[in-house]
RNA sequence: GGCAUCGUGGCCGAGUGGCUAGGCACAGCUCUGCAAAAGCUUGUACAGCGGUUCGAAUCCGCUCGAUGCCUCCA
């Protein structure tokens, strides 16, 4: 079951060609560092596609980078959003370009995020992208204006519905737009550019039929998709903001072209708040992926590891508004460390001959939650029944037969990490191995101290040590730290 | 102003017609030289007001509030 943007309603999941799937999603707009909820956006899909992997499906995911066209604002009056950049910093627009898109897989990898099946460009597609403006041409959806082509929205809309998936109507948009100045070129103020003349100054440009210039935005996403994925398709994402107008530009640009409904299901994924209002970088209430790793900003109280991040998003629906705060991932951290200590003593469980927990029913219910819309929270509810036993398994006080722990084993170790991508919390690195030794030598010296009832010694060194950060953890098989 | 989504216990966050979500915090217990850590146990909430129903957090209506889009932002 997965939840239909276009109906509004979950509907069972059938894709177009047993046992394939195929996915798009809007990717970045390389102009600047990848934004947080661009990311949760992107992880949520990530785990969609991971599920469906894990199902068996043969799933193509496509994810676009969109290095042009992206205007400044929708009244297309703007200017290109990378040219833009590229002049202020008085480099190449493709050297933004670079150096965002560098950013933008470094923080996705971060994140452990699988890489998508194919990642077109847009400046990789411009060809294609003429060819479709041609076509539309040809059908009488669009029309030319010194140099510039639009898309005729009132003339498609006479035969075709747009606004069907952002629940609009035409009539309605057209009663509410405000007065825009310089609005000469289009016919309509709801027409979207799907050609722009560059102006001489403008550095982004490409020849063609009607002179030199740049793609529309929207146009790009129709283009690529249709390529590798065919005139109709299982899956597009992408987040809740590109409903409108930018999806609904792209099924009307499919359809104008192919006389066919591009996607079969439309998932969206919602927005990420902060500290229970909308990220902006003019307010101020803004974080960059990367200050969640170093603690750098203000809202923080600490960093916080990329796992513990993506265990804080799994742990909401990924159609809910999800509100991020220090607070909230600070509880976030303490789950997933419990969740690890769990996977950890998996391992070495001591089995018995009868079993304490309905090991099939629970694997069940995991799965269920999955099916039903990728319901990762309730999946999250599951895996914290299993850590329940796997504790009290280790406290000796619940059996479980050595079937039973094998399956649970195994399909703990799927969901956590093949399906939501989690990381175990490695420590890895010639520093940190330099750091254990010399903190294994003071616990060495501490647990002397207390056999011979020297507290305080013992004392002085657990106090200094989380003074410092490092918390000693005294345990039935000894002591282990954390930082 | 229009459209959309949503308002759940101290906090985060599932559920969506009758049966304990889960995590964090708090409390109690176990463990411990004392702690911390860890483990176990407990906690009965659904914005407000009406309505439908044998029964509503769950459906309908209204009010209030939030978030998103409509205008650059995922």
């Amino acid at each position: 079951m997965v939840h239909n943007s276009l109906s509004g309603k979950k509907e069972l999941f059938e894709p177009l060609h047993e046992g394939y799937v195929g996915m798009y999603v809007c990717g970045p707009t390389v102009y600047s560092n990848v934004h947080l909820g661009n990311c949760r956006t992107f992880m949520s899909f990530d785990m969609i596609f991971r599920y469906l992997r894990h199902l068996g499906y043969k799933v193509r995911y496509v994810r676009n980078i969109t290095d042009a066209g992206h205007l400044e604002d929708d009244a297309d009056q703007g200017e290109d959003k990378i040219a833009k950049k590229a002049r202020l910093e008085q480099i190449e627009p493709m050297e933004v370009v670079q150096r965002y898109t560098v950013d933008f897989h470094n923080i996705l990898e971060k994140f452990n995020f699988l890489p998508p099946s194919i990642e077109p460009t847009a400046t990789g597609h411009i060809v294609e992208q003429i060819e479709i403006i041609k076509v539309i041409l040809d059908k009488g959806y669009a029309y030319e204006k010194n140099g510039s082509v639009y898309f005729d929205v009132v003339k498609f809309n006479s035969d075709h519905e747009y606004g069907k998936l952002s629940g609009r109507k035409l009539e309605d948009m057209i009663a509410n737009t405000r007065e825009l100045t310089a609005q000469d070129e289009k016919k309509n103020p709801q027409d979207f550019a799907l050609w722009k003349r560059a102006e001489p100054q403008h550095i982004m440009r490409w020849p063609s039929p009607w002179g030199e210039g740049f793609p529309g935005w929207h146009l790009e996403c129709t283009v690529m998709s249709t390529k590798y994925l065919g005139e109709t398709f299982d899956i597009h994402g992408g987040g809740m903001d590109l409903k409108f107008p930018h999806h609904e530009c792209e099924i009307a640009q499919a359809e104008a072209s192919n006389d066919v409904s591009p996607v079969r299901y439309w998932l969206h994924a919602n927005m990420l708040t902060l500290n229970g209002k909308k990220m902006a970088k003019s307010t101020g209430n803004n974080l960059l992926p990367h200050e969640i790793f170093t603690g750098d900003n203000p809202t923080l109280s600490k960093a916080y590891t990329a796992s513990v991040v993506r265990f804080f998003m799994m742990q909401a629906h990924y159609t809910s508004i999800l509100d991020l705060s220090d607070d909230a991932l600070l509880a976030a951290e303490k789950g997933y460390n419990r969740l690890m200590d769990a996977l950890d003593l998996l391992g070495n469980l001591n089995t018995g001959k009868q079993s304490d927990m309905d090991v099939a029913a629970w694997k069940q219910r995991c799965y269920d939650a999955m099916n039903d819309d990728f319901n990762s929270p309730v999946l999250i509810a599951q895996l914290f029944e299993a850590v329940k036993t796997i504790n009290l398994v280790n406290d000796g006080k619940a059996s479980l037969t050595q079937e039973d722990l094998a399956v649970l084993t195994e399909v703990m170790n799927a969901f956590v990490f093949d399906v939501l991508g989690l990381e175990t919390r490695t420590g890895a690195g010639v520093e940190s191995n330099k750091l254990e030794g010399v903190v294994g030598l003071l616990i060495e010296l501490r647990n002397a101290a207390r056999a011979n009832k020297d507290y305080a010694t013992s004392d002085r060194i657990r106090d200094e040590l989380a003074a410092m950060g490092i918390q000693l953890k005294d345990g039935k098989e000894g002591t282990t730290f954390s930082i």
